[in-house]
This record gives C-alpha cells, sequence and structure tokens, in this order.
DNA sequence: GTTTTCATGTAACCCGTTACATGATTCA
DNA sequence: TGAATCATGTAACGGGTTACATGAAAAC
C-alpha cells in the first residue's frame, strides 16, 4: 500500500508541470529527459500516478485527441488519459523544489533535481549544487585515504578501478565547480568555455509535447 | 526465502577466495575494494553468507584469534565466525568468473567482475571489456539521438545535465579502449602514458587480510 | 489484414535497506 | 567503568522490475 515514491513523484509533477500528459508518453521523457540516471517501467509509474490522484496532485481527463470517433461511442471508455497537475499539485511540487535535505545531493536525486532546475529558485540552486560538491568531496577523502592504506595490498586491476573511479568523481567536483561559478556570475558564462558550438542560441519557441516519434529503452 | 543475489553471492566468493574472513571485515572490504560501486549493509550480507553455507560454498569455522580465553569458556558460542571457501565454492565462484552473459556488462555487475580480473581468464577480460564497450556505445547513439531531436525543446539545464552525461559515458568508452590495448599488447602499458606518477612501482609484498583500521560508510 | 507501435494496467517477485536487538572487546 | 567499535543477526519495509494480460490505432 500507500506507494509513496519520493523521486518518481517528483519527476512526474515537474514534468506534468511543464504540460499534461498520458502516461507513455511520461515514461518516454522520464527515460531520455531524465535519462541515464534513471529508467522507469509501467509497473512503477502507473501505480504512481494512481496515488498521485489519490492525494489529489494531478486528475485524469479524457484525452480526446487520438481516437477515431466511431470506436467507443456506447459506454466504452477507454481512451487516452491525460494527466494535468491540479493547483494543489503545483503547489506541492514548489514545496518539494525548495526542500534542500540532505537526500537532495545524493546520486539517486540529484540528477532528477538538477533537471528541474529551470524551475528551481537560484538560492535552492546554489544550496544543492554545493551540498552535492560537498558530498563528493566527502566521497574523495575517503576514497584517497582508502587507497592509500591498501595501495600494496590490490592487485592491479582493483587498484585501475579505484583509480578511474577517484578521476570520476574528481570530474564531477569540476563539474559542479564550473556549474557554481556560473551562478554566481549570473549564468550564461560556459557556453563560450567550449569551442562555442552552435553560436546562435535565440531562445526558439520551446513548444508544448508534440507526439515526436521516438525511441524507448529496448 | 531462496535469497539468491547474483552479484552481492559473486563478491563475497571471490573475496572469501583470497582470503578466509569474518562477516564484518567482509563488509568492510565489500565497500572499500569494490566501493563507489555498491555499498552493502549486513541486512543484505548476513542472510547471504547463510544461503552461501547452505549451498556448501562455504563453510563457518571458529575464529580463534582474538577473544579472550576467560570470555566463554562454558558452553558460550559467540566467538567471531570466520567463513571460509570450500572446493565447491572455489569450482562454483570459477564457474561463475567463466560466464559472460550480457549481463556481465551491465552497470551493476561490470564493477565487480571487473574487480575480480585478476582471477579471471584473459580471453573473458576481453569479452567483458568489448561487451562492456559495445553496450556503452549503444548507449551513446541512443543519447546522441535523443539529444538532436529534442535539443531545443530543452531548457539550459536539462541541455547541460545530457551534456555532461554523454561527456561521461564517451569517457567510459575511452577509458575501455586504453584497457582493451593494454590487454592486447600484453599488459603494463598505460602506467607510463600518465605523467609517470610513482616511478618504482616494485611488486610490493601483497600481505594477508590484517585487520587493518578503517573507515565505514557513516 | 496483419504486424507494429501506442497505451494501460496488475501480480509476483527481487534485491536490497533501515531500524532494531544483542552482546563482546578495546580503549580512555 | 563507561564509551566506542567490533561483531552478528532479524523483521519490516521500500522502491523498483519482470512478465504478463489486454486492447486500440497506425503503418505496411
Amino acid at each position: 500500500m500507500s506507494r509513496r515514491s519520493g523521486i518518481l513523484e517528483f519527476a512526474v509533477l515537474g514534468l506534468l508541470r511543464e504540460a499534461p500528459m498520458h502516461g507513455y508518453e511520461l515514461r518516454k521523457r522520464l527515460n531520455t529527459s531524465l535519462g541515464v540516471f534513471r529508467a522507469f517501467s509501467y509497473g512503477s509509474l502507473y501505480p504512481c500516478l494512481k496515488t498521485l490522484v489519490q492525494q489529489g496532485w494531478i486528475v485524469e481527463e479524457e484525452g480526446g485527441a487520438p481516437q477515431d470517433p466511431r470506436s467507443a461511442p456506447l459506454g466504452g471508455r477507454r481512451a487516452k488519459i491525460v494527466y494535468r497537475l491540479t493547483a494543489e499539485g503545483k503547489e506541492h511540487f514548489e514545496e518539494l523544489l525548495a526542500q534542500t535535505g540532505p537526500d537532495a545531493w545524493e546520486d539517486e536525486h540529484f540528477g532528477v533535481r538538477f533537471a528541474f532546475f529551470g524551475q528551481t529558485s537560484r538560492d535552492v540552486r546554489m544550496r544543492v549544487l554545493e551540498g552535492r560538491r560537498s558530498r563528493l568531496e566527502e566521497r574523495l577523502e575517503k576514497m584517497r585515504a582508502s587507497l592509500a592504506r591498501t595501495r600494496e595490498r590490490l592487485d592491479d586491476y582493483t587498484l585501475e578501478l579505484q583509480r578511474h573511479g577517484l578521476e570520476s568523481v574528481e570530474r564531477e567536483v569540476r563539474w559542479l565547480n564550473e556549474l557554481i561559478e556560473s551562478e554566481r556570475t549570473g549564468r550564461g558564462r560556459r557556453e563560450q568555455d567550449r569551442q562555442s558550438q552552435e553560436t546562435g542560441h535565440q531562445p526558439r519557441h520551446r513548444g508544448g509535447a508534440r507526439p515526436d516519434s521516438s525511441d524507448d529503452t529496448t
């Protein structure tokens, strides 16, 4: 029972805030926009949607767009179910966005939190980024200590694995440093540090969610 | 029931193969040697040990080393339990090592597989490394496609997240390329490619598992 | 007209954690 | 002698997946 999910719930609310969607599409966005870091299946998504409805954060709506009008004329309830964020849901999501508990910078949460930085206030962004960074720095210290202690007991492969892990974390710290710096100097730097790929960069239209033929986690 | 765990089982057998150990120490090694990638708690370790005993892969032994001899003279059974790999366990582990199912190069398994490359035959190592690489290359293609498709719909943060994810994967591919190359040219290169940090590198003693004061996942 | 993709859902299971309970050993 | 750490365990829960069942719409 209860099925309260934290991270999935958060992501769903965040996506629905941008535009109403039905489950199938929601899942696709979950696995691309927020992808790489987490993948969700219907087995978790649909139950989650159900509890969100019960909470009153979202509502089901009849998605009229597709579906041949001759299809289900007599009592046949089986159109696409489009979910829309309610006012309460919006409010709730904003509360979630404002939270900066230590969870926010853990591996599982950070990626999703970051994905919704566009809707997050600047000071919260800063807290999350800095929290993440110090979390990683703690980890670095431990790894280095452990590596120094056990260096001679380990075979080459274990050592190489350790070294690569260490470098990965160091790399993420550097990334965070850049991001934090960008936040401080008012955003927008960093695009030019890389060899100015794609010089245009006007806002563009930013349309709603069109079908947009796409892949899936095969 | 049953409690068969795959990855944890594999790691435990692998560590016990190097030296007999008791649970507490086992867990520490699990979270440092193989660390970063996975952390285990007693709640999973001890039940796992139990089933491994039932299977006959390992046996419990009285760890006599610590424990004041005056402590438990009368029937008091509560010394450290040292686990030792049996002949069957060894054989079983070697079978596991030889397996190169598609699981072997998934995120969760690869790190642990790599950690035991020292005990893995060269051709299996190659298959795992190459399997991992092509797995990641698949992922790269999807990410690039998705990025190309949705570039203008995404805000700067989502885009940056995507870009960073892409770079991370690219970086791991390069790492794998180096490793595969090393395997081909008979090992040992790659230490000199980096600016010869620590020029000594004589084998050293490589002692058994001493207590070795150490940290824990606080 | 049949295959593919879209779309919604459920039940059983899996692999692990958290929080707790217990006690021995070491150290200040 | 009390606190920290070592050491072993269990019960309850958690957050997800897999495999399955079902059916409509689109593409060929």
